[in-house]
DNA sequence: CATGAATGAGTGTTCATTCAT
DNA sequence: AATGAATGAACACTCATTCAT
């Protein structure tokens, strides 16, 4: 499908992937302009639609790319072999943050794509998002040892309890981000954060 | 302000605040269309600019109009005497779940408003969202009974622990009503799925 | 065709037509704006078009309400019986400049009336500048003494250069005035430069 | 700036500026529509925008274009070493003649964009008008031999006085072209009244 | 007499997309 | 493959004018 996009020299694909990821992670779906893409990226509007026939392709193939390629570094690096849950979601989160660090534009526009709802694209994307959502869950809870979880509870609710905090707590993080201008996530308070909630979980939800 | 607005006859303020909050919650602040406004409520385009001046002004009037309109309701029918936490937020959810039946559309609106970002609506909206957080904030923990909380965690994490799980379990909720289209929510199952989400944390986090 | 207006008590009068004025003058006929104009005069829209049928009728009002509102003091205060050119012409300046003291935005209207050429009303009214310019021309030469002109040249080309000289001057001065903000005009030293070119008229153009 | 709208076949420029030019003279810079002028020019609303970001730049554009093309040609006819004023004043006034019958539209674009005074380009106009003004002023004045003047009166007044006159001679005869329908400028007689205007100044202006 | 709600065509400008070259 | 000229519908917003009250 954009095997012609792929088999450009990769320079290329570089300056036009930037482009629009940029200009879609500032402005949203709607907002973003071709135009402003074409411009960055030093390509003609034409080539634009010859690559991705329409906005709305580039902006699909833009977010499998993005996803694909923080998804394999993500998996390359989690240890599916860690049986302990905390350990596993301490992993989890690390390797997000790492991959903040180095990919800071990608997952911005990943987690900036999540948000959008234009009609445009709200059929199509709320099916995929549904679709990763599910296929992640499924790997990232694999071969959890439960036996440590308390009897009592339901262990499935728990999971859901930990893993909705960590996501919470990094969007708040993110917001903080946005709202307050310059202002720098500071990876290391937040890593002694998330160590509290461990700590906490591990109090109340283990054995 | 929006007084000659406001002293229309209510028939046709209904007819162009449900149109307005239809557009917007469904587009968002940018891809609203004032044309599909008008169009909807049928009324001209003059119109429309001579109540509300500008796209802007029609946006925070209704979302101040939503806004207190629940938040009225909700505050009327909340027991803010109960002490005991979960007491509490179980009323909260259900006060919700009650206003979410009542006013689907309202609701949806409010909860796409919070989501907007963007440029024109950003910098006055932030402040608003800030305020709002804070003045609940405030309120909704206001006279709770902290000492039935265990001793050896951080309570104020644990109460975060809390409510993030119940605005992820609506947001899921709603996320599902949303890709499957005609999808009704069951608040019955919801309202049970919540209870046992009660029973954990007071089992886990109660002293 | 105005009498409904003009049997209006005249406070009332008067704030319609100092608004009328105040927004002709700043914006021109085009741009200028009837909502502006009631609002500022306080009255509703719909009995501006009460009185003055149309925008355009207005207009026209208003000129000939400012035009005659001069004209009668300006012929009032002239001394026709002045047989020398230069004497009458001095006096013509003088009192001119007392009437922009006088009736600033008065005259302010004039001028920038004369300088409209809107489609609307470029027919009608370019028909009317014609018709004042030959009826004033025919009076403020009227009994004038031309035998103190040199006989060597046509008197009436001499007229012309003298007043076209005054119109001129006048106009860069106010030119200055609009450029310049804040820019007052120095009444004293425009007579001072007015008198010096009268000195030259004296000296090249009589015997 | 606008090399895109120069390097289009020069068929297509021509009915752009023609029409530009046409709406622009007639209206004035705020009422001109660039609706009328794309329909005019036979090119949809957004190849406008495409060559000129804006209605300002446009205008802008066009005066640059009309006013470099007669001043060019001014420049190129006249005789910058005539030193006697009124042979140097009469070259400029029928050079000024033969541009107004080669190029009517040009000219009469050229006068009205002088008194155009929109608040949207004021500023950046009056600018513009003030430089050309004074580099105008500089070239045509320069070299001139004063000595042949009185020695009893000012010169730099006498000089004005006799611009003046040619100013406001040219603007009458354009204010009767357009009053009266249909009427054709005879330059001719415009010359020829010139002629005798030059004659009085000789006689009354030089020693 | 007086109001101001209501109209709808108008404004300049941007947009994703097409297509001849 | 690559260009960028060209399109025309869409955008938010303003206007003079009308008319029921």
């Amino acid at each position: 499908m954009f095997s012609k996009f792929l088999s450009l020299d990769s320079e290329k694909q570089d300056r036009i992937i930037n482009a629009a990821i940029k200009e879609f992670a500032q402005k949203g779906y709607d907002s973003a302009s071709t135009n402003e893409i074409v411009k960055d990226a030093g390509i003609s509007k034409g080539l634009l639609f010859h690559y991705f026939q329409s906005k709305k392709q580039l902006f699909f193939f833009l977010f499998d790319y993005c996803y694909n390629l923080v998804a394999d570094e993500f998996y390359k690096k989690v240890d599916l072999t860690e049986r302990d849950f905390f350990k596993r979601i301490r992993q989890a989160v690390h390797i997000k943050m790492d991959l903040q660090t180095k990919y800071p534009e990608i997952l911005t526009f990943i987690q900036e794509a999540f948000r959008q709802d234009s009609p445009d694209i709200k059929d199509e994307f709320d099916k995929k998002k549904q679709e990763l959502n599910s296929v992640n869950a499924g790997i990232i809870y694999d071969g959890i040892d439960l036996s440590k979880f308390r009897d009592d509870v339901d262990v499935q609710k728990i999971l859901k309890v930990i893993s909705w905090t960590f996501e919470k707590m990094s969007d708040e993080e993110l917001q903080k981000a946005k709202v307050v201008p310059g202002h720098k996530i500071d990876y290391e308070k937040v890593f002694l954060e998330a160590e509290e909630y461990f700590e906490i979980f591990i109090k109340c939800f283990y054995k």
